[in-house]
DNA sequence: CCGTTGCCCTGCCAGC
DNA sequence: TGCTGGCAGGGCAACG
């Protein structure tokens, strides 16, 4: 569940928290969960090393260390990834605990244990498949145009696919395209420009926005400080089948399953 | 290369 | 009331 804007949460708050700090040991309880370079052992290979910056790319939440090396997490869909003092409670499903020399913790949780901490070696290309950033610079209107036209995909299939875009996912897919009043199903190539543009605009204003929230906390979600986002009150379509869509005030948001998931959407205002 | 499907995993809940 | 089958979904592998 944690997509862009929640990831980009949860680093600020890291940023704050973890910066500077050095990593005394790895505490890991779930072997899969930590995942190291061949002949690596994760947790002594990150003993000692100093957390020199954070930052997001996409879905991920990246330490980068004194060696080099970066510590890149991904949360999938119930990961939490929370700073606090050795003494406070952990959350249910703590599968690693990083010493912070100043006595905190950094806990990775995950009840479904889909979620991982993967050690990278320096240099390491592991984001080589990632798509654009849309909130970079070069998310352009061009660069949106051409990743869409000629293609065949629904269009929410290839905003959920992070080898073009990075970051979107189910929620965020769902609210840029009820806002740029676009089927889900409508085959990406088969969208007329100015409703491209549309999109790519409801896309950043959708993350931005959700940003300045805090992410949406539906099930899971915290951010690095174990609090709640605000974004859920904001949602206009994510998760309503049976309600009255917002803006048309008429037709009720159905639910469909498309790429595999839940889509919900209008019938009257998304065409 | 392209697009689709199934799997991983556990908590929750509608429906019996 | 208690049980259960299906659903939630990001990323990856496998398939045609």
């Amino acid at each position: 569940m944690p997509e862009l804007p929640e990831v980009e949460t949860i680093v600020r708050g890291l940023a704050r928290a973890v910066v500077g700090q050095t990593i005394d040991a790895a505490e890991v309880r779930l072997a899969r969960i930590a995942v190291a370079p061949p002949n690596l052992s994760f947790a002594r290979a990150i003993a000692g090393e100093r957390i020199v910056g954070v930052r997001r790319r996409g879905k991920y939440a990246i330490l980068e260390l004194g060696s080099g090396r970066s510590l890149v997490t991904s949360l999938r869909m119930t990961g939490r990834l929370v700073v606090a003092d050795a003494g406070r409670p952990e959350w249910p499903a703590t599968h690693v605990v990083l010493h912070l020399r100043d006595g905190g913790r950094l806990r990775f949780s995950d009840v479904r244990t889909f979620g991982r901490m993967r050690l990278v070696g320096a240099g390491e290309a592991w984001d080589r498949e990632l798509g654009i950033e849309p909130l970079s610079s070069g998310f352009t209107p061009e660069a949106f145009i051409g990743m869409l036209s000629g293609r065949t995909t629904p269009v929410k299939a290839l905003l959920l696919d992070q080898r073009r875009i990075a970051g979107i996912g189910n929620i965020y897919a769902c609210e840029a395209l009820w806002e740029a009043r676009i089927r889900p199903s409508l085959p990406s190539g088969r969208l007329t420009k100015p409703a491209m543009l549309r999109l790519r605009r409801t896309i950043i204003d959708v993350l931005q926005r959700a940003i300045e929230m805090r992410g949406t906390s539906i099930d899971d979600y915290v951010d690095a400080d174990g609090l709640q986002g605000g974004f859920q009150n904001s949602l206009s379509v994510y998760g309503r089948d049976g309600r009255p869509c917002v803006r048309c005030g008429t037709s009720r948001i159905v639910r469909t399953v498309l790429a595999a998931r839940g889509t919900w959407w209008c019938r009257r205002c998304q065409r």
